[in-house]
DNA sequence: TATGAATGAGAATTCATTCAT
DNA sequence: TATGAATGAATTCTCATTCAT
């Protein structure tokens, strides 16, 4: 009973008219672990219809499609998450606490939303040329300035080491402390906080020891305090 | 046509029998280009078909399945790691060159090789408990050995520092060394030995300015960011 | 395992390839039939499936989508029409000649093809707007133009009545003739000639007797010479 | 609430009751308007709904189905038909100012309500063997007996040409008559009675000249018809 | 080796309808 | 009267895979 090419509807519920928000927010969380832990494009919409306890087509009643789902969740994460960070960058602190901080605060986002951000880490790729997710991208880019920002002060005062391009580092911090959402349990016996300690501890100062440095060139590495 | 023993009919060709390697090989390399750009369970076996200039069914005379590419082709992959990595483990030098190498093979095999290491990224995690994939895991274990290996021998000789825990401190490498594959291009300005070169020079030192380095580790981190 | 948003495959197989030209031309005659009879949008994929024996789903081998079907019994037919029609005004023959071939073709098409002149009928006015049928609002506009052609020109050399708008006239033989189809039977008594005979008769020369013009509206119409 | 004698819950208000008459024919009005721009299979209940204000669900509350409005809306359409040409059939005048009549009322019905006409036009056929639609069939044969009777007495009187099998030229004259609601604009130029005033000016005289039979084929075609 | 036709099991989405509130 | 949540059946279309030629 399909017409040729039947006119768009009007748009339904959005997360912004502030309707039906328990149920649609149970979904959304819901869908977001599956997306998560399934991905994306092997999450079915039956899935998230049985683990909801509704039929499959019933979540249309709240959403005018899986990928619009999947556009909620990114969305309210990654505005969340620039907000955060925006927070951070704006205080009137020395870089390096800017950047300890931009690192904490992210460890502690992977220990609250898990799933939002394997959702971003897994996705995100897929999504970069698709209108409705330009955001992703947008987001991405202003975070992105945030924290090269704060490499770059941090440079500019002498606190960072000037030999390392602020972008490259950007991202390899970046990589590490994200894609650690795929080890991190969160209820496991290793806490966010110690993971982020770990992680500062490294970028801080580095994998050799402190008076590793002279032996760097090869010479006396004899002192090595252990 | 009829061989003096004709094959059980569950298993076709295989890599190592060496019959049709040449157009096999060419599949292949096509199935792994797809797979990374697009994922695996988003390429179709009518990609693949195309791309070789063949119909999708007549890919089965090559292949027993989709999954059996994927399969091969990590396979392939995986096994060449290995080894390139147990030769570096196995030399006989100081474990802080030894990691330097693993390191800046990694970069290398991801400029070699971008399409199985993205496909490996992306596809390890749902492949975990699939039977035909066991490899994956079990290979990505010994491969950790190797690298957790050296590391704690690294601490021992005191090379590195040993506030930071090994397995940990492998993750992140791991992690922020091989995630580069997705911003990495090939035929990029940036090329693979100098993002080593950046990385190693950020992972043996740290951020921190040299000079930061008193407030650092030594005693009054008063200054210190938290 | 939908992507979230699939490029476009290649194309299939078109009308013009003349690939599977059997297949293919037994689908769409079906298709036609029951497009014709129940509507296009009332008949599913499942229904031309199985009346073609197969499932709906390989309905998709031979073709893109319900709706190339119809696009494509619809060109086939309209393509034809046109050309049919352009031969008969081109002959080099009175206009009262012309529009009389036109219209008793008309006739001979309805019983040849009812299926698709039904169609034409039924579906040409959802069509509108769709970008991939514009060629049948191009063609019935270059139609249109042929027979107001013929109608106009026999005005000119005093055949026909010029107290008659061209374009209205030709609306009101369109329509009559067409229509036609909802009742002609091509295997009933009444054969399309006949039907053709009848209609011209009645355009001809009209509904009132030739003796019954003094009776007209009472008044002065003598000159109405039949 | 409770009603001394509660309707059978299988029957809701029905047009006759008088009660919700005005938000009924409100609704009604909106139904045939999309049922006819858009065809009735192609037009949801919640088309319905957002154009009346109120949620698809709450239509239920008016109606029994949405195949019931349009029993309703063409039920009244067709009953108020039949009666308007019942009045004409009766009145004591010649059949062809009858039949005059009767083409104007049509046109002035399609100028007045051209939304039934249309769903009438578009949607009889597929109504033919529905069992609730069985007055569609019944009234349209009624008429058809009305305008028969109308041309045959015409014939008996010698007003009309006695060549014309009556059956085929009612519906060469219903095809153009109802058929002009796909064209005729209500609010265009061209007033519906001018239309009509061609129409019946075409189907008194003929499309031919009035001296055309002497320039035809130049002789004594005075057997015209060809 | 390859084609072309087909299978069969799903996929997302639509939609008339119901019903408790 | 109306809402909002849900049902359940159907719809178009996809896709890995098979197999006779």
């Amino acid at each position: 009973m399909s017409a040729i090419r039947p006119e768009p509807r009007t748009r339904r519920r959005t997360a912004s008219d502030g309707t039906g928000t328990a149920r649609r927010a149970e979904i959304l969380a819901i869908a977001a672990e599956l997306f998560a832990t399934r991905g994306f494009p092997q999450t079915t919409v039956r899935d998230i219809g049985d683990e909801a306890g509704i039929l499959s087509g019933s979540l249309y009643h709240h959403f005018d499609s899986k990928e619009a789902m999947l556009a909620e969740i990114l969305r309210d994460f990654m505005e969340n998450l620039r907000a955060r960070f925006a927070e951070v960058v704006a205080q009137d602190r020395p870089p390096r606490a800017r950047l300890d901080e931009l690192v904490r605060g992210s460890f502690a986002t992977i220990h609250q939303q898990p799933h939002a951000v394997a959702l971003y880490q897994k996705e995100s790729g897929a999504l970069a040329g698709v209108p409705e997710f330009r955001f992703v991208g947008q987001i991405s880019l202003e975070i992105e300035k945030m924290w090269v920002g704060v490499i770059v002060a941090g440079q500019q005062v002498g606190d960072f080491r000037t030999g390392l391009d602020p972008e490259l580092t950007y991202r390899f911090i970046r990589d590490a402390v994200w894609t650690s959402v795929q080890w991190y349990r969160p209820r496991g016996r290793l806490r966010h906080d110690v993971v982020a300690d770990q992680y500062l501890l490294l970028l801080h100062s580095g994998l050799l020891a402190d008076d590793a440095g002279s032996a760097d060139a090869g010479s006396t590495s004899s002192a090595n305090g252990r």
